[in-house]
Parts: C-alpha cells; structure tokens; sequence
DNA sequence: TAGTTCCGGAACTTTACAGTCTCGTTTATA
DNA sequence: TATAAACGAGACTGTAAAGTTCCGGAACTA
C-alpha cells in the first residue's frame, strides 16, 4: 500500500497551511523564515525524486532543520508536499503586465519567456513524480490546477484582446484553442520531456493555433455531430 | 530512495523478456499461461496504484501464483513492471483496418471507438502512477512510446489520405496536428481526469483541427521566427 | 534568572515490503 | 518408479523510511 494510502485511512481531515497554534507566549519563538526553507527543500527534492523517493529525512537535511523541527510545523509527509505544492504555484501572476504588442502572435511568443519555460520544466518534474499522491483526489487539485491555470488564463485574455482588435472572429474557440497550448507544453515536458522551447511553440501557433483561430467553422453545428452516435 | 534507483544501481543491465533458461530437460515444464496470468495481474494493480503503491505479493496473490513462480520469471520489480508495461502495449493496431469514410473529420470520429477510450484511460491510469520508475530513461521509452505511437502512426495515416485526396493542401502541418490529438487525450486522462470521449473529440477536431489544416499558413517562413530570439 | 519553547542533530521504534527460502504437491523425464 | 523441476502458500530476513523522543544549546518572557 502506498504512503499516502496508508496516511488517509487513519487520519480523516487534511489540516490547514502550516499549522497555527493556542496562543502561546512564553519560550522561544517559532521562526517561521524556517517554513519556506522547508518547503523549498521539498520541492528542490521532488524536482529530482518521486513522492515515494522522497524521505523526510532529505528533506530535513536539505533544509538543515532537524526532523523535529519539521514535524512541529506539519504532522505528516502527506501534509508537507501538500503545503509545498501550493508553495511552488504561490503565483507572480499579473494580469496588467500582459504583452501588448498589437498583433496575438507577437502577444503569445512575448509570454513565453525563457526564464518562465525553465521555471514550468521544474513544476512538470515535481508533477510527474507525484504519482501515488495525486491519486487522492483532494490533494490532486493542489498539485494541476495551480500549475496551468495561470497559464490559462493569460492566454485566454491575449486571446479575447485579439477579438475585441478584430484580429480573429468572436466565434473563434478561445478555449479550447488555451487547452491546446497548456496540453501540448505539459505532454512535451511531462511526457516526451522535450523543452517546450520557442522553436517548438511557434510551430504550433503558426501552423495550428492561428489557423484556427482565424479561419473557425462557419456554422459549430454541435447538435448535428451528437446524433450519429 | 525510491525502488527503482536501488535496483538500478545494484545490477547493470536490464534483462531481456521473460527470461530464458539454459535447455533444460528433466522435471516439470514450466507453465507459460501463468506469464501472462501475472503480467495481466500487474497491470491491474497498476491501473489503482502506483509503481511503488504496488507490492509483490499483491501481483502474486491477484494472479493466484506463488511469490517463487513470479521470481522465477523476473528477478525484480522493476523488470516485471517493464515486461508488464509491453504487454499492455501490445499492439492490435492493423493499420489496414482503418477507417475510410471519404472525409477526414468522419474517419478522425470513426476510430475513436467507445472501447477504445476505456482501454486508453486505463493505460493513462496506469502512466500517471508510474512516477519514480519513469524516472530511468531506459523504462520511459517502454512505458510512454508504446501507448502514444500507435495513435500518432494511425492520425498520420488519415490526414495523409485527407491530403491525396485533396482534402487538405500537402504543407499542413500534419505531425503537429497528431501530436495535438494525443496531448489533448492524455492532458485529459492524465491531468484533468475528464473522459476523451465523442463530445470533446468532435469539438477539438471542429474548432481547432480541420479548420487548422484546411486553412495553413501561406508562407511558413521558420527563419524569420527564430531571428529574433 | 528560572521556566518554557524553539533550534539542529541524532538515536530510537515501528511498520512495510523486496527478495529468499521451505514445505507439501504436481508434473515431467529417464 | 526415482529424480528433478515447477507449482501455490506462506514463513523468514534485511533494509528503508515515517514518525517519535531525547539531547545540548539558544532565545524568549515573567
């Protein structure tokens, strides 16, 4: 049976971000600039190991803390990689510093910066070793969803600003079209663990995504594809 | 340390497929239907839990067999579950009996049969809990390319039909609209956990694929692209 | 300055599992 | 019919890691 298995059939609620405690004042204060080291710790391990490769014990000595130290901030291994998770997606997203460079090409190349490749090449590693973990469905939200939907939604408004310039048609399928992008970069790093590089992703935007986007069907008769089934 | 780097580390190479023995005559035969027998349980016990999740005795007990008789055969786990791996990859792919509609949206549509899909789903449950054993180079290839491939080769196959019969002009980017057909059915089963089933499908093929490939780009001049890195 | 809680480090306990071996039985060869 | 190997079942061994506890020292409060 799994860690994470065994963890959740004994205990039934998952605890909160870093546990807070009843008020306390007296002794030595908990230094929390140790929390982050930790979580850091974790995710620079996960990186490189699974969830099952990873021991507390790499953890602690990453972190130079002592397994104690650990263990008073989260109860569990489960617990840790949770709140490490939601660490790694804490997110540098703004909005107002989209690209804006008139045309969604140019928009959508600008976003693809190279740091912020490098940067998703290290969440696919950690999402790909979380196996076991993911497989509880409380704990897989944590795990994708902090990590696409950012990229999503930019892509999304990149993509609406095009409809509002004119440059594509409002009945074009923005949303399906983000799926795309967020599909491809993860099958490539996760899977074929090729880098989602700008070589690659103009490829996609020139000979699929703007295509699409720009010649859409002219009547989406949805209702007539679902009666051959 | 995760299962698979221990092993790794200890021997040098992987052995071949069910390993044979040096001509042996006397005593009982050993019974090849108990291989498939395990390889069948393993797989089984893959699609729930995880590579490290799953235990030998597990395997042996599904497939009501002795823990001997699977040592017997494969000397570790990770040589099991690569020997499992290729056998739920065997394939069934007859090229010659694919679809042939006249359009390429009816034969896209045509081979995704409903049993396909769960069959697919199941290897997708099973690849997202392969974590730390796809972490060696050596296993990936056995457990990725062999769930993948077969999709890509019979795609490919369509849309090159599609551009004989003058369907589609011939410098569409046909590789790239494969590649975006098992990205989306993996970042689907994989990621999200949402069926790819007909309804999805047919939205992706009309409001991004055919639209895509009927209408590419006039001139897609890759040098200018990269010129302004 | 006494009492309390934190810290890093490390020893310790417990549990789970990979891999090995034994047993009684079955199926093969010579 | 004697020997040999395979079979299912399950006991056994060794190791790794989650989680606990203790240590000596540091930092805080009353």
């Amino acid at each position: 049976m799994s860690e994470i298995k065994k963890k959740m059939s004994e205990r039934g609620e998952i605890s909160k971000v870093v546990s807070e405690k009843p008020a306390q004042t007296l002794g030595r204060k908990r230094d929390h600039t140790r929390d982050d080291k930790i979580l850091e710790a974790a995710i620079d391990i996960l990186v490189d190991t699974s969830f099952d490769g990873m021991t507390m014990d790499m953890v602690a000595a990453r972190a130079k803390a002592g397994k104690a130290t650990v263990y008073r901030r989260w109860s569990s291994k489960a617990e840790l990689v949770r709140d490490a998770l939601a660490w790694m997606n804490r997110n540098h997203l703004e909005l107002e510093s989209l690209p804006d460079t008139g045309t969604l090409r140019e928009d959508l190349l600008v976003l693809l910066k190279p740091q912020s490749i490098a940067e998703e090449e290290r969440k696919f590693r950690v999402l790909a070793g979380l196996g076991s973990f993911l497989q509880h469905p409380e704990f897989a939200e944590a795990g994708t969803a902090g990590i696409f939907e950012p990229w999503i939604v930019m892509n999304r408004e990149l993509m609406n600003r095009a409809v509002v310039r004119g440059e594509i048609p409002a009945h074009a399928d923005i949303e399906m079209a983000c799926q795309v992008i967020t599909s491809m970069a993860s099958f490539r790093g996760l899977i074929q663990r090729k880098p989602f590089d700008k070589l690659f992703f103009t490829a996609l935007i020139d000979g699929i995504l703007l295509p699409a986007l720009k010649n859409p069907q002219i009547a989406p008769n949805i209702m007539e594809t679902l009666q051959d089934e």
